[in-house]
DNA sequence: GATGCGTGGGA
DNA sequence: TTCCCAAGCAT
């Protein structure tokens, strides 16, 4: 519901395209003014950028160009190469619809110029279709993302919460929509929500539609959009077991399944995660027969809807050891190759960091004392540099690894 | 409509 | 530390 109307404006699109015109953000993926925008480029920097910082997809977006410099070579390209690319970028799912899609796009001969077409596109939904069919083909569409929502939630005071209000957010944000440059209306509406209506302290007097803003006349404009906010997951735990093959120095891998969490990534093997899972016990998940060490620490990422713990185990096997059914030995300095997400990456960075390591005088408490195999008495380094072989990419170089001793109980 | 699906950064 | 969030999509 919209809250009563005083004597506010309604809010003129003219008024944001000026103010456009001379604030607008440098993007990579931006054409310049007056230069026709390359529907490539449009699709992939929005796809990357689906819930995603501009800060965190710029290298990305540049990586891709040059190794896919064409929707076609993208097309031709194999999958894997496709998902290596994208590793560290998160939601992975969206490396896979979009190989899909450049594969359907490459066989028309081109990206549909329409929403409706655009819509029917693996990995497009309704907010995609409109930012491409508005910002490369200059089409009167709305892109509702998450800065339009704010913005127009509070241009109208909108007390309905989000989710329950998107429907009417999605009509008005329609109705603000110019019959010229729809286009650059789509990308000021984004830039305004991205640099002066933001979540917290909205700069309002900068802003060219403080006039017609209903909550900011009241004073309410940190308060909108209203939402409900939601419970955290349950924390589950697991075991992780990196295999260290002597001769070629490689490390056992396997690729997750195409669907659900991780869908096509790598990862060493590991046990079930549950939220009873018993560390004590996890040797009988291991993938093969070896001398297992429980190392000390454990590493702990937070997916969005659950937080991870993972207890590594470390086994050294002698060279020539096959890989068990289904897995792989991938030499360390070939790692580099591999669709590792963050959450992996910190996994290996832990072993390694282990092996590595010269052994600290200080010993330390177990972190749990009833162990399967105890852990090495050394004390782990707080925070040791990533092996070499795990540092690569600008933006996600250095995966942080959380990993230390819990002194558990009291 | 509700869930599942990553990651990194800022307050 | 903890929470929230950032150009959503598929089911």
């Amino acid at each position: 519901m919209v809250a009563p109307a005083a004597s506010h404006s309604r809010p003129d699109a003219a008024d944001l395209l000026v103010w456009y015109d001379r604030h607008r953000r440098a993007l990579p993926w931006r054409a310049l003014p007056g230069v026709a925008p390359d529907p490539y480029r449009v699709w992939l920097s929005e796809i990357m950028l689906q819930q995603t910082t501009v800060a965190a997809v710029k290298p990305y977006f540049a990586r891709f160009l040059e190794r896919f410099p064409t929707v076609e070579v993208l097309a031709a390209a194999p999958e894997e190469a496709v998902m290596g690319a994208w590793a560290g970028l998160g939601y992975y799912s969206r490396a896979r619809n979009l190989h899909a899609c450049a594969k359907a796009v490459a066989a028309a001969g081109a990206f549909p110029d329409t929403v409706e077409g655009l819509r029917k596109l693996p990995g497009i939904g309704a907010y995609t279709a409109g930012a491409i069919a508005a910002i490369a083909f200059d089409r009167p569409a709305a892109a509702v993302d998450g800065n339009v929502e704010r913005v127009v939630s509070r241009l109208y005071a909108i007390e309905t919460p989000i989710p329950a209000s998107r429907p009417e957010i999605r009509r008005l944000a329609e109705s603000l929509v110019p019959a010229s440059r729809p286009g650059d209306f789509a990308q000021a509406v984004m830039d305004l929500g991205a640099t002066l209506c933001t979540p917290k302290r909205p700069a309002c007097a900068l802003c060219p539609w403080m006039q017609p803003c209903r909550a900011r006349a009241e004073g309410l404009q940190e308060t909108f959009p209203r939402k409900v906010k939601k419970v955290a997951g349950a924390l589950r735990r697991g075991a992780a077991f990196v295999v260290l093959r002597a001769g070629d120095d490689a490390v056992l891998l396997r690729t997750r399944p195409p669907e659900g969490l991780l869908g096509s990534m790598a990862e060493p093997p590991t046990s079930e995660w549950r939220a009873d899972y018993d560390p004590a016990q996890a040797l009988l998940d291991a993938p093969l027969d070896a001398r297992w060490k429980r190392l000390p620490g454990l590493v702990r990422h937070v997916f969005t809807h659950f937080p991870l713990e993972l207890t590594v185990f470390l086994a050294r096997v002698g060279a020539g050891t096959p890989a068990p059914e289904g897995m792989r030995f991938t030499p360390r300095a070939a790692l580099d190759a591999e669709p590792l997400p963050g959450a992996m990456k910190k996994v290996l960075a832990h072993a390694l960091e282990q092996k590595l390591a010269a052994p600290p005088p200080a010993p330390k408490p177990p972190p749990e004392p009833d162990l399967a195999t105890p852990p090495e008495p050394e004390a782990p380094p707080r925070r040791a540099p990533l092996p070499k072989v795990l540092s690569r990419r600008p933006a996600s170089a250095a995966p942080v690894v959380k990993a230390r001793g819990r002194p558990k109980g009291s």
